[in-house]
DNA sequence: CTGAAAGCGCTTACAG
DNA sequence: CTGAAAGCGCTTACAG
């Protein structure tokens, strides 16, 4: 900038009213300073402009999540970006991959470069790391999953009653044996989900086995192995709930490698691309995650448009979507 | 900072020195100010560092992808992650949805923050606009697809050879009628992949049928649609070749739908999570994308590390997964 | 081992 | 309509 001023023949603040378009620069030496600008290969920094600015804003903000790579964390980050996007706001991003300790380093790396705010799916059980951050004016949004030690805005989904509906769902169709593979129970959603299936089964008076269920379980590979042996005991059961996509895609293998998708019956939790085409295909409780990150974008810039109200938490509803599946009754 | 001086009675340069860990400051000093910084909550600001330190460099790349939320952009992401992360770099990402405005808007509002370096997946078909961004310093990859009017790093995978190789895969099964559905033609993977079954075709000298080809597809609706369509004619293809993921899952749906899942084969390109368990098991071209990434992150961090060499161009090999999708015959 | 002065690229708060 | 001076939070390049 302090180039183009000399070489317009401006002062410096008239090359940055003409940069940043505040008009009231005469025809002439505004046309001055954008053909320096154009000539010197100008372009305005806007750390530096965001260092002086009184509202110190950057125009950006960090979302921390559970796996970029996950279809659930990836379509959060779509729906945030588009938010943001029609603001001006450009996202960082990063993979926590339920680590308490990287997530208090993503949010230190990203408030070390002054976000405007900061979205995530916390995988730690207590943020108030974060309450030094807010003082200092960092707006805070938790999705998916609330915080801990700390009040901020939240968005969610009906996790517990989804499960619920869709353990009901199976326990109508005659089911009375039906297995529950689940996250790492600290995960919030996780411990959700369980009430919900644990609810259902008390309603109905069934005991809960917990031979039944297994926990604490996160890839694929790990409901695959799971599910396998237990579907090789005689008292296998005969139905599966999988609370999360990754189990539900183990799940199918599982049934599938011991021959037994039309025999026992499962419901998936979160949408997987494929379910409708799948032999049977696969009932899933889904969560409209475009409407959470629609929600905590807006929650967010609500914030940083000034709002100062008590922390809001907004549910968003799960669906069941029946398909054959679920349809499967048990053995008479 | 300026208070942390004042409150532990050091120099403005003496609690830079503790807080960068520089050294060469007592026990007693260096103790002081350590207080002072925690009882007021004091967190550096790495962008007024980067504006003065003398290398400049914010420690912070943005990656520009088709779509954060598609599994091959998201993959690529998440592989490109874990390489900045052990440089303590973090990551802005943004997608383009093949908009060549966008990206000039993203990288402008990429560089404007001063970012190290790009990693992008080019939309537009003219990257010289770039050209003053590296010669101010920032380091350029390129990645699944090379760059336009500008000379720079690129890692691209075997498109042409991968579908060369899947093509003829399907004519030594004795197919004459191969339908191809692919992307905008304008997308250089999309014309590559096509150039491979065009080859393909040529070496076993079949005329290429252009009631068979059909180009600008994008979406998974897109494919499934065209794909009915040329499914109901009676000179029906008797094998298709889907061409990116999302036609893939068109395909499937597309064949699922018209009963000729066991009657027409399919070859598709990219991975799909569940391919091995649709019925019958789908047939793909696959890439090597976490390899991908990695390589791009590499060359992003040579280049800044220093690396004034000539644009080197790496080629990935994709693979060719053999299912029972590609082993129907044509009828006799 | 410690610090005073200058300056990174920009905006603020003036003044004319 | 235009600009000179000060300062955002930090590091550089000294000097002692």
């Amino acid at each position: 900038m302090r180039e183009v001023a000399a070489l317009s023949g401006a002062s410096l603040k008239t090359v940055s009213r003409v940069v940043n378009g505040e008009g009231g620069v005469s025809e002439e030496l505004s046309g001055r300073v954008r053909k320096a600008a154009r000539m010197l290969d100008y372009h305005p920094n806007l750390s530096a402009s965001s260092l002086r600015r009184s509202d110190g804003k950057t125009k950006t903000i960090g979302l921390l999540l559970e796996n970029v790579s996950n279809p659930f964390s990836s379509a959060l980050h779509r729906a945030i970006e588009d938010v943001a996007r029609a603001r001006g706001v450009i996202v960082f991003a990063g993979s926590l991959d339920e680590d308490a300790s990287r997530e208090q380093e993503l949010a230190t790396a990203f408030t070390a470069r002054r976000v405007d705010g900061l979205i995530m799916v916390p995988a730690g059980t207590d943020q108030s790391y974060l309450l030094t951050e807010r003082r200092a004016g960092t707006a805070l949004v938790f999705v998916d999953r609330p915080p801990s030690m700390l009040d901020a805005d939240t968005v969610v989904a009906t996790n517990r009653e989804g499960a619920r509906e869709a353990t009901a769902h199976l326990l109508e169709r005659g089911h009375r044996r039906i297995a529950y593979v689940g996250d790492y129970a600290s995960i919030f959603t996780a411990a959700e989900r369980l009430a919900g299936y644990t609810e259902a089964l008390a309603i109905e008076r069934i005991p809960l086995d917990p031979s039944l269920v297994h926990l604490g379980l996160h890839t694929t590979d790990d409901a695959h192995r799971v599910l396998l042996e237990l579907l090789r005991r005689p008292d296998r059961p005969t139905a599966i709930f999988a609370s999360q996509n990754l189990l539900t895609i183990g799940a199918v293998r599982a049934l599938r490698g011991s021959g037994l998708q039309h025999d026992v019956a499962l419901v998936g939790f979160d949408d997987l691309p494929l379910a409708d085409l799948l032999d049977p295909p696969v009932t899933l409780v889904t969560q409209d995650v475009t409407a959470m990150g629609v929600r905590a974008a807006e929650l967010l810039f609500r914030r940083l448009d000034g709002d100062t109200g008590p922390s809001q938490r907004h549910v968003v509803a799960t669906t069941l979507t029946r398909r054959a599946s679920s349809e499967i009754r048990p053995p008479a």
